[in-house]
Order: C-alpha cells, then structure tokens, then sequence
DNA sequence: GAATTATATGAGCGCTCGCTCATATATTAT
DNA sequence: ATAATATATGAGCGAGCGCTCATATAATTC
C-alpha cells in the first residue's frame, strides 16, 4: 500500500481532509425539539387551526375528530413548550398560539409543499 | 346571553360557532413527514454538515462521532425521502443534500433559535 | 486468491410517543 | 345538592423510532 499518495483508495476528494463543521449537540437538541411540534400530523392541524384563531379544546376536538383527552393531551404538551397560550373563560379554556417561530416554520414548510418544489416536477410521487 | 336555547352555555364567543379551518389530513402527513426529517438531533447535525459540503458515510460517522452503521441507515431514511443524493465514487458514497425545502427548514430554525424571534437571515453555521 | 476497507441491511431491543380509558376537578344549570 | 358540561391528567397499551449487532456486498490492496 503505497500510503505515498494523499488519497488511501478512489479520489482526491480528500474524504479525510478538510475537518466537517458540525451542529453542537445542545443546539441539535433544541433544533429537533422544536421541529419536533410539527412531526405529527395531528399537531400540525392544530396548530394549522390555532394559527387562524384562537380555539377552546371543545372547538379543536370536533374541527380534528378526535377526543377531548387525546386534544387536551396535545394541548399540555404544547403548553409545556410555551408554544400556546391558555386563557380560562367561563367552563371554556381558550388556547391560541403563542410562539412565532413555529407560525413562520409551519408558514414556510406549507408553502414548500405546496409550490413546485425544488426540481420543478409539479407531480409528485414518483418511485 | 339573548338566545339561550341550543347555545351551551357560558359564552357567546362563538365557541361553537364558525366553522374551524383545519388542513387537510394529506397535507398535514406530508408537512408532519417533512419535519420529522429534523425531529431528531442526529438528522439534524447530519443535515447541518451535509449543508456544508458532500461527505462520505465514514466523515459523517466521524464528525457525528457515531458508528457506520447507525449513520449508513438514517442515509438510508434521508435517500427513501429523497432528501440526500448519493454518489458512489471508488468505495466511497457521497452524500449531499438535494433537498432545498429541508435546508431552508434548517436554516430558518437555527436563526430563531440563535437570534430570538426576528426575521431570520443568519446562515451562521457552529463555532 | 485472501485480506482490508467502505457501505448496506435485516433483526432485535429499549425507549418514546400518541392514543384510549378511567378518573378528577371546575364551572354552570336545574 | 345533583346533574351536565368542559377540561385535565395518570395509567397503560400498541406502534414506531433509533440504536447496536451481525452479516452481506462491493471495491481495493496484497
């Protein structure tokens, strides 16, 4: 094995060349949690429903069909990220979203999927 | 509290009221596909080199500090999505990314996350 | 040829996630 | 007070995910 070369098998590319910059892993983290809110599709409907107004979890269960638990679920974990806001009105409790990254994320990630796409194929599905 | 009849009960806020506007369930899937892509900090540090520049399986698993194989099959997800083109040159495979909507998804997460909530420029990669 | 390097992939394990079910709490109506 | 409505929440289950391990394939070197 003639090591003489500056390259070990195929190419120059310099596979071990240059150092590969990297993400930290607590931006990682943070990163990932917050695309985290969009990955589920049920999540992204609410949030596509709470971007228009702001909705009691009665509103939000019969909009998705789904239960109150399974919403009231969702809800707290959205809370929890401070991603919504709650706002007690009689026996109603009326959330609206409360974070704009996720408005602009969820925006911006509609819009992609709507619009031709990077290729400029207007079909999709294509395997 | 005029018409008290088939209205609940403790607000005319219109609790049920307008119909909600919730995106369809088809939609909703491919958006949540979209952005489970980075709901995980290791797709999101794989993304964030394979924006800096095309790599091999055995430079990612390095910079990621991670073994082949766990590396060759989240590729693997990324190539099924068709997120990441691959090249095969000697023994090496090359991958890139070949997806815009992920890496303005990349982009516009990082800079809210970096700056706050303002309009996302920034394309300021680690260090 | 055999050995080494580089990558791919099926199987399996542990963990997380989203749902249902049951139950608890709060508010309003009777 | 009792009932009905509206929401919250713990427990638990099934599905999916990300990793490791073992193995397979391909290219290169000896």
């Amino acid at each position: 094995m003639e090591d003489n070369d500056a390259n070990s098998a195929a190419e120059p590319t310099g596979c071990d060349g240059a150092p590969v910059e990297v993400l930290d892993e607590m931006t990682a983290v943070r990163l990932a949690e917050t695309f985290s809110v969009l990955s589920d599709p049920t999540r992204v409907r609410m949030v596509s429903a709470l971007a228009e107004r702001r909705l009691c979890v009665h509103e939000l269960a019969k909009a998705l069909a789904m239960t109150h638990s399974a919403v009231s679920h969702q809800l707290a974990t959205l809370r929890e990220m401070r991603l919504v806001a709650h706002t007690k009105e009689g026996r109603h409790v009326y959330y609206a979203l409360d974070d704009d990254h996720i408005g602009d994320l969820f925006a911006q990630g509609l819009a992609h999927i709507r619009h031709g796409m990077d290729g400029g194929i207007a079909n999709d599905r294509r395997d």
